[in-house]
DNA sequence: TCCGTTTGTTCGACTTGACGAACACCGCCG
DNA sequence: CGGCGGTGTTCGTCAAGTCGAACAAACGGA
């Protein structure tokens, strides 16, 4: 029985298979085949009937080259604009550092966009974020020092970096007017 | 058959589950009532028995909190550092446009990370990506005239959008030297 | 100590997903 | 036209996931 997931999840997947599947232009016979199930298997699934296994699902996903996720959650998207100085940002320590978040993508996170401002001073340290987090950090322009709070990396305009958002980490401008993005990625 | 995947997913899914279930410090008993799921068939999860449906695993994920492709996706990272000027870059068209991959996210990649330089000319037209996609772009210094090929936005220093990737899109540099950064999401 | 609660396990019965064959349908070519 | 290769469908069978109860083990209090 479950949660009955509000939405029918079932439908979902199957539009989701359905459209992969076209998008791919596979036939279903075909996708069956390379996906190492029965037809009917697919055939049903497409048709909003059932209720697969993972291996199912992982194997379609295979076939068809997505990530899988792909197949479980809805679709989205449409055009946003933050200018430069809108949208909410979260300031610290003397206005030395300010990160607006850009994007989120609710209700599933995946990935969080960051546009950080920063002037020298204290270096900022952050806490290690939810397990199995990873950062992207590239800088726009000034210089920084950035990265596992244990050994950090001096980074020069384009520089990049990606580190382990779950262990303790650390941002620190070195020259005014630092900007960068960040890239906070929940996996 | 399928691909088997290699390594072996439901041993995965059964450490997932134990992991995140730790996690949030609740015991199978109460996170199965949560999941509306028998705590027998949970007990068989974790120990690697069985093949879940999707619906038992979505229930699960949603009494975790937690994304659901964090139960059948592999942990992973590290520490990556490219200069710029560094990394794979491809250029088009004279020069006056330059993307490097920053991040991908082999085997299921599910974000890619771009670094754009590029000169004023003529503007670069995207052919649509696969479909789900979305694109963000995040201005760094000079202008640009990018977003959806039909209604194309002026951006500067800083200014910030997002579109569908699945659908075709412009970048066009209005000043020397502008440089963004794309975050290219694969859902 | 005994009792109650909670832990996670194992077991039989029921339900259901996955399979493969048989099916109807369509387009094509001889 | 009649056969052929392709589409996606339905159906019966078997295997397997899910359930609920009964279970042993560990912990806490009276």
């Amino acid at each position: 029985m479950a949660e009955r997931p509000s939405f029918d999840l079932i439908t979902l997947i199957a539009a989701s298979i359905r459209r992969e599947r076209e998008r791919a232009g596979l036939s279903l016979t075909e996708l069956a085949k390379r996906a190492g199930i029965a037809k009917s298997t697919l055939s049903q699934l497409e048709s909003g009937v059932g209720n697969p296994s993972v291996e199912t699902l992982w194997a379609l996903g295979v076939a068809l080259g997505v990530p899988f996720s792909r197949l479980v959650d809805p679709p989205r998207p449409a055009v946003r604009v933050i200018r430069a100085g809108e949208g909410p940002a979260t300031y610290s320590e003397q206005a030395s550092y300010s990160a607006t978040l850009l994007a989120s993508c609710p209700p599933h996170a995946r990935r969080d966009l960051y546009r950080i401002s920063a002037q020298p001073g204290r270096p900022r340290t952050s806490d290690p974020h939810m397990a199995g987090t990873v950062e992207h950090l590239l800088i726009g322009t000034g210089r920084a020092l950035a990265g596992p709070a244990e050994e950090p990396v001096e980074l020069g305009p384009g520089d990049y970096i990606a580190y382990p958002g779950d262990a303790p980490h650390v941002f620190e401008a070195l020259e005014p007017d630092t900007t960068a993005v960040i890239v906070m990625e929940h996996i």
